[in-house]
RNA sequence: GCCCUUGUGGCGGAAUCGGUAGACGCGUUGGACUUAAAAUCCAAUCGGGGUUAUCCCUCGGUGCCAGUUCAAGUCUGGCCAAGGGCACCA
């Protein structure tokens, strides 16, 4: 064994072997008990980034302990490979986006391999290649029998930069997710999936999942945004129409002092009069220019104009007047609002400013108030209600909403707040929607046996402002699979997040030819055991993803309700206080790690600071302590080698250092074991091998001569260290296991094993208190009982001398821990 | 405005049940080895005060203010700050 460690030469020879042995092998047919465990899968944009580093270490860890614990692990990997950046890549380079994407491939896979990550190659999915998206087209047909998948015309968001439309869930702050522009507004028709289907399902299920943060699941509560209502209607006065509005607050009923639709509302034309049509055109004309941001403002004071007409009120029989103001949504609710400026403060801002009317309906009966100041929102009685004068507002709730019912003026209602996932781009590097128009049969299905629909190659990626796709001389033509007329094939290609929306049900059953994946497989490993990755995808890809399960589940194709049990959301990795960026410079290359220190010492480092969900502060000094750590470890069995064997046995009767040292390993198998199995908490495990590493150093420090005895009790302290070591600092311990004499690898042993006896130490310190400050410490033997304990405190000279001439109250006692005396 | 998360030394962070606050590491300081440096090893390291025959004693201390308790980083109530999410959603 060298003296020294050098985990550049013996990482590199261990790779190979793994590699070339096919090691990590996955079987469907194994009588162990199943586990998945999972990372978000990567985009291949050129190299691996810390933050991917953390991930796949984190999960690696996870797959390899419950792999030494007897369960047969599925630990996949594979590529969310469609999507810009290869597009971007071809039109600035002119290369093809699927050879860019290869490359990319290509080289984070041997960054993977180098990393030491045990991953299923076997299983590798990559959702660019045809014999995956022809699935995502697949599901999408399935999808469309269903009714699951619509076209429709539609107020979409429009990503000017990246030339494409985006889904409400990729609109941050008003601008696009991935280049940060301002996203427009756009009439235009594209393809939804109606995710609204499963709104409530969505949000009811979020309590299944025990093994998820409240932060994920209250940000998936809120951004479905349930709430509970009633539709109330009101006629129109010169018009046969009525205005449906959808309130929270029917309650307020008798409040209404106008009415305001959005201008966009559909019959917003036919509710102006000549006198006002003026204005109102100018009105939805400033409207429409607005930017969402501008519009979305909740500084901006708000505007509107009156469209000259007028309803009635059908509780009172009042007549109001109807405006328009952009502050209606037009795609929230009914696209018209009840306006009640005594109790809503939006709505009490614009009366203000336009001078309309304000009615107090409900009160506070301590302190009431006329609202000349401020909107009172609180709860309260009604008052100005007719029958309902005197009711709590609450309950009006639900008797106002019941008298709409009877006289056929409204509903109860409840609102979402989610909308419909849209996911139709006007971009080439994405799997085609499998459909065709025909001029005689309007919109048809791709039949399945013609899947997949391929994406053309003879296309120009140089064009401005289109799709490359449409350049295709050849794509776009077609026969209409129903009369066998002329037809065109849809250009617009799929949101790439379908595509990652089902990948961990394809890794059941990658080579499948026939379908997506087998009933049976993907029953056998999903759910996912355990899912980790980064918060950002709260909504985006988890929310998509369950919303893909329950679809498929009620298709027949699955029988489980939720993809993932646990969910691991793991903290960003940052660099001088801020996160990793290639903008601010602050980013380390995992291989200058890889080459300066070795894997062994990035995955051990990378686990070592903090907690997994916690942000993870990257520091130069630190990985070299990590570094330095390997090197004692690796010292301790190069300078040992000789006293260290694989076949020792322990006696039964050891001497009082040797029973302490045993019993010092039996505590960290112990700890480390919960502290994994618990909340993944690498950086406590991390803690116990320093502290066990430096427990046997100080043992064998004591030492000149090891006698048979001693060197027994070195070979368990040693070899337990390295395979606890082994999930983490994989290399290095099976690099160490073979030194040892080891026919086999040190990732096929069983996890160690504790003696819940032997995992405390032979004596404790006992802690004596008086009135709960602590007063002395006493070493005494570990089976004593209180009274015994009790007795060892008040013998103490020092506490003797404490309570001296002060009355006892009473003692406490804490079984084998501590004693507490209370005087006065 | 609403919701979630987090507040512990110079820093990252430990602390099953309420029971020794600060494990482990980084950094710093001192020492050993060395011609010297690196590496390595040893020791010290929350703050104030006392005594300094360096071993103790004593007080304070986990964002702030109260409370419960023999005992609170941990439980309860009320605040404050930071980070994140949602939001003219009727």
């Amino acid at each position: 064994m060298n003296e020294n460690y050098f985990p550049q030469e013996l990482e590199k020879r261990w790779q190979k072997f793994y590699e070339e042995n096919d090691v990590f092998k996955t079987t469907d047919d194994s009588d162990k008990p199943k586990y998945y465990a999972l990372s978000m899968f990567p985009y291949p944009s050129g190299k691996l980034h810390m933050g991917h580093v953390r991930n796949y270490t984190i999960t690696d860890v996870i797959a390899r302990f419950k792999k030494l614990n007897g369960f047969n692990v599925l630990h996949p990997i594979g590529w969310d490979s469609f999507g810009l950046p290869a597009e971007n890549a071809a039109m600035q380079h002119g290369a093809n986006p699927a050879v860019w994407t290869d490359e990319n491939i290509a080289y984070m896979t041997g960054q993977l391999k180098r990393l030491g990550i045990s991953y299923d190659w076997d299983r590798e999915v990559t959702t660019c290649k045809e014999d995956y998206y022809r699935w995502t087209q697949w599901i999408f047909l399935q999808l469309y029998k269903k009714g699951l998948a619509y076209k429709k015309e539609a107020a979409v968001n429009w990503c000017e930069k990246c030339g494409t439309v985006l889904a409400n869930e990729q609109v941050i702050d008003g601008k696009c997710w991935r280049c940060d522009s301002v996203v427009e507004k756009k009439y235009l028709s594209q393809w939804f999936f109606k995710i609204t289907d499963y709104a409530e399902d969505l949000l009811k299920d979020l309590d299944k999942l025990k093994g998820w943060g409240d932060n994920v699941k209250t940000m998936q509560a809120n951004w479905i945004g349930k709430s509970q209502g009633a539709i109330l209607k009101f006629k129109v006065v010169e018009k046969d129409l009525e205005i449906p509005v959808y309130t929270t607050r029917p309650d307020t009923v008798h409040g209404i002092t106008y009415l305001v639709v959005a201008p966009e509302y559909k019959n917003i034309e036919e509710l102006t009069t000549p006198e006002n049509k003026q204005a109102v055109e100018e009105y939805r004309a400033n409207a429409r220019k607005l930017t969402e941001i501008e519009r979305l403002s909740t500084e901006r004071i708000k505007t509107g104009v009156p469209l000259g007409t007028h309803c009635i009120n059908p509780f009172t029989g009042e007549k109001f007047p109807l405006w328009t103001a952009d502050y209606a949504l037009v795609e929230y609710g009914t696209g018209a609002v009840m306006a009640v400026p005594a109790h809503d403060t939006r709505d009490y801002d614009f009366a203000k400013k336009y001078n309309l009317p304000i009615k107090v309906v409900i009160q506070n009966s301590e302190s009431p108030s006329d609202c000349s100041e401020s909107a009172y929102v609180e709860e309260g009685v009604l008052v100005n209600s007719n029958e309902f004068n005197g009711m709590k507002n609450t309950e009006a709730k639900k008797a106002i909403t019941q008298k709409a019912v009877d006289n056929g003026y409204g509903e109860f209602k409840t609102q979402y707040r989610l909308r419909d996932w849209l996911i139709s781009r006007q971009r080439y590097w994405g799997a085609p929607i499998p459909v065709v128009y025909c001029d005689k049969c309007g919109i048809q299905p791709v039949p399945e046996t013609q899947l997949p629909v391929r994406l053309p190659e003879d296309v120009d990626f140089s064009v401005v402002g289109k799709s490359p796709i449409t350049t295709s001389p050849t794509f776009q033509d077609t026969i209409c699979p129903v009369c066998g007329g002329h037809a065109r094939r849809e250009t617009d290609t799929m949101d790439t997040f379908v595509c990652s929306s089902w990948y961990y049900l394809r890794y059941a059953d990658p080579h499948n030819t026939n379908l997506p994946f087998s009933k049976e497989l993907v029953n056998k490993w999903l759910p996912v055991d355990q899912y980790v990755g980064g918060i950002e995808h709260a909504i985006l890809h988890l929310l998509y993803s369950r919303f893909f399960t329950k679809a498929l589940r009620d298709l027949g194709l699955l029988d489980f309700d939720e993809p993932f049990s646990n969910l691991l959301t793991q903290g960003m990795v940052l660099k001088d206080g801020s996160k990793m960026s290639k903008s601010k410079g602050n980013t380390v290359d995992p291989d200058e790690i890889f080459e300066n220190y070795g894997a062994d010492t990035a995955r051990l480092f990378i686990l070592s600071d903090s907690p997994p969900a916690r942000d993870f502060d990257w520091s130069d000094a630190g990985v070299e302590g990590c570094y330095k750590f390997l090197n004692r470890v690796w010292k301790l069995f190069s300078n040992n080698q000789e006293y260290i064997t694989l076949d020792y046995k322990l006696p039964e009767k050891l001497s009082k250092e040797n029973d302490d040292l045993v019993r010092v390993v039996h505590m960290a198998i112990k700890s480390i074991t919960n502290d994994i199995s618990h909340d993944f908490q690498f950086n406590t495990v991390i803690s116990r091998y320093r502290e066990l590493t430096n427990a046997i150093y100080d043992w064998r420090g004591k030492k000149t001569e090891l006698n048979e005895e001693d060197k027994a009790v070195f070979s368990f302290a040693t070899t337990s260290l390295i395979k606890l070591m082994s999930p983490v600092t994989v290399f290095m311990a099976d690099e160490i296991w073979k030194e040892l004499g080891s026919e086999t690898s040190i990732h096929d042993e069983k996890w160690c094993e504790y003696d819940e006896n032997l995992a405390k130490a032979s004596s404790i310190t006992l802690v004596v208190q008086i009135n709960g400050k602590v007063k002395d410490k006493i070493e005494a033997d570990e089976g004593l009982d209180n009274d015994s304990l009790k007795e060892i405190a008040m013998n103490s000279q020092k506490i003797k001398d404490l309570i001296e001439g002060k009355t006892i109250v009473k003692t406490i006692v804490v079984p084998k821990k501590l004693v507490n005396i209370v005087v006065k």
